[in-house]
DNA sequence: GGGATTCGCGTAAACGCTTTCTGCGAATGA
DNA sequence: TCATTCGCAGAAAGCGTTTACGCGAATCCC
């Protein structure tokens, strides 16, 4: 079953089959009719490689995540497919999980595929296989961890704006004493939260006195927050560097048998799916996979439109209240502001 | 940059070339090695599209799944493609999101890529679309909703092993008035943990008094349980049929201001990896998305070896005890028999 | 030592499509 | 009416591999 045979039936060339597949105009109606109807009554199905090679494009993305594991990455993953089966392309998702030997192996599955353009959406990356991309004019767009240039474009997510958010909230709720569970200090966008949340505290004169690291992943935000626990004072609310973290610390605080909010409020980040069905369900800051999806496929898309030329895209995130925050409680240090707050 | 190339600097011919990269036998370690540093020196990676195209084989699977958002799924694709990688193949995943319509476009693409197996981890599935398989001759392997014939494989699930293990600590812990949350009624794999549950209590003479329909998800465990909460009698123990579903249940049985497990004991299925964080930690019955897709991958594998031949293969599910379960209150109807049982 | 066999490698024909080039008939213009 | 243009469709040359086939040299067996 091959376009030979199509051709055939319909009585046309090869070539005329193959136009009328990729719509070419240089065709007439009825002819295509024609055509069309022999594709059906043979079920006929173009095969994927041999376009490929014959017209060099591959309608193929890449998509690069860190684990597959972690809640976060499948929304974003599925959102990434939709829009590329609606835009006729394909996607071939690679996830390292967080091991770099194994990146090595996708990033050359890509290349050996062709692949039209790659979305990076992991915080660490070899530069040198980045380069093979580069080196063979592959247009690359990175979540917040690149910059727009030549075939490269970067998506911003304004973490600062997210932060600023989720503290505000907390301020606004009379606390003072507001720790933060961090991801590993290896990941710059771990870095880069934690930066936020201490130029937050700062700009506001308040101490940054409670920091823990974790892992991104449930255990490390228990561990974390069971330290957090363990030292002499501690914090009314806490801030967790995404929202695996922070189901880990709620853990942490029910073994204690603290209760969340009443003694001790927690903020996540990122408002994975299960967020919502906690104990409390968790007070935490959105960042909409689907957003991230769209504006990555758009950017790698017009790359190729633009002649090459890389942009920026900016993404914000955005607070979403749930039960996991109350008013800080009295007693603690914050209670004793907290009248002079609210008047 | 192509086999040609790679030929011309190792002067050898393009055959050579191929043979070694395939580590055919029939070439000489010297000529093999030329060609080797030819190869690295051109830094050149073979087109997958042609290789695909000239031999017939695509070394791709196939990999169809239900919702990529139930985290039982990214963790059976994660150890899926984990395996095809170490075998040297592809993985293709399809997401159908419980749209059958959108499952043509997963099938067809499936087809147009001349993948080399598919596994069918989805419990409904149109039987058209099976055919298109069969009648290329692509070895299927299903999960628990099929059968072993040509060029069909089928992993059967324990599900009654799994139930009743459930039930039997719960039992053990001195419940008689067992409820349980199902999944979608027109799902197969959701009757079949239904019919396993109900045959379960039979056999132990208690009556299947507390049956909710839930959706396998989140919401529906919540609103599931919320109505069962909602009834003049309540069970003092809920399975569900899966995770997603019992941590809904928890959910409504603290909005309730009902405590787990000391008025209500839950039992979860599947042992995704957040169950282990629930408040309290879950109780639950294990299918392992290793074994699944370690036996899946088999399947395929040996579909092609033995000439077609399918076969059937076993997966057993394994209690997790937690926190979600504990003894049956006192008070309830199963408090009075509790010293008989005991005794 | 001569014919049969094996071995290593090269030649060239697929594989199924895209795309450029070319040709042909019809429409248009002078 | 003939020359010119134009739109459509066919012929054929790739695309980068694999692989059947064949050839010469080396090896083997009696």
């Amino acid at each position: 079953m091959n376009i030979r045979e199509v051709a055939r039936r319909a009585k046309v060339s090869t070539a005329t089959v193959s136009r009328t597949i990729n719509s070419s105009d240089k065709v007439t109606p009825e002819t295509k009719e024609r055509v069309q109807r022999a594709i059906e009554e043979l079920g006929f199905y173009p095969n994927t490689w041999a376009r490929a090679l014959g017209s060099g494009r591959s309608n193929l993305y890449g998509l690069i995540i860190s684990d597959i594991t972690n809640p976060f990455f499948p929304e974003l993953v599925k959102s990434f497919e939709d829009i590329a089966v609606q835009n006729e392309q394909e996607v071939l998702v690679a996830n390292k999980s967080y091991d770099p030997a194994r990146m090595e192996g996708c990033v050359r599955r890509m290349l050996q595929r062709k692949v039209d353009g790659v979305a990076i959406m992991t915080s660490e990356m070899d530069a040198r296989l980045i380069t093979e991309f580069q080196s063979r004019e592959i247009p690359l767009v990175f979540l917040d961890t690149g910059k727009a240039e030549k075939l490269t474009s970067n998506i911003v997510v304004d973490y600062a704006a997210g932060v600023d958010a989720a503290v505000e909230h907390i301020v606004g709720l009379g606390h003072t004493d507001i720790g933060f569970i961090s991801g590993p200090m290896m990941l710059r966008s771990a870095r880069v939260r934690r930066e936020a949340f201490i130029g937050c505290l700062e700009r506001r004169g308040i101490g940054a006195d409670w920091i823990e690291e974790g892992n991104h992943q449930v255990d490390g935000g228990h561990d974390a927050m069971a330290r957090l626990l363990g030292r002499k004072t501690r914090p009314t609310a806490v801030l967790a560097s995404n929202d695996m973290t922070a189901i880990g610390a709620l853990g942490a605080i029910h073994e204690r048998g603290l209760r969340v909010p009443e003694d001790i409020s927690i903020v996540g980040f990122d408002d994975i799916q299960i967020s919502a069905f906690t104990q409390p369900a968790l007070t935490t800051v959105r960042l909409s996979r689907e957003e991230i999806a769209r504006v990555a496929f758009r950017a790698l898309y017009s790359i190729r439109q633009d002649a090459g030329k890389g942009a920026e895209y900016g993404v914000q995130p955005a607070l979403v209240v749930r039960r996991s925050t109350g008013r800080a409680p009295r007693g603690a240090g914050a209670a004793e502001r907290e009248p002079v707050l609210v008047s």
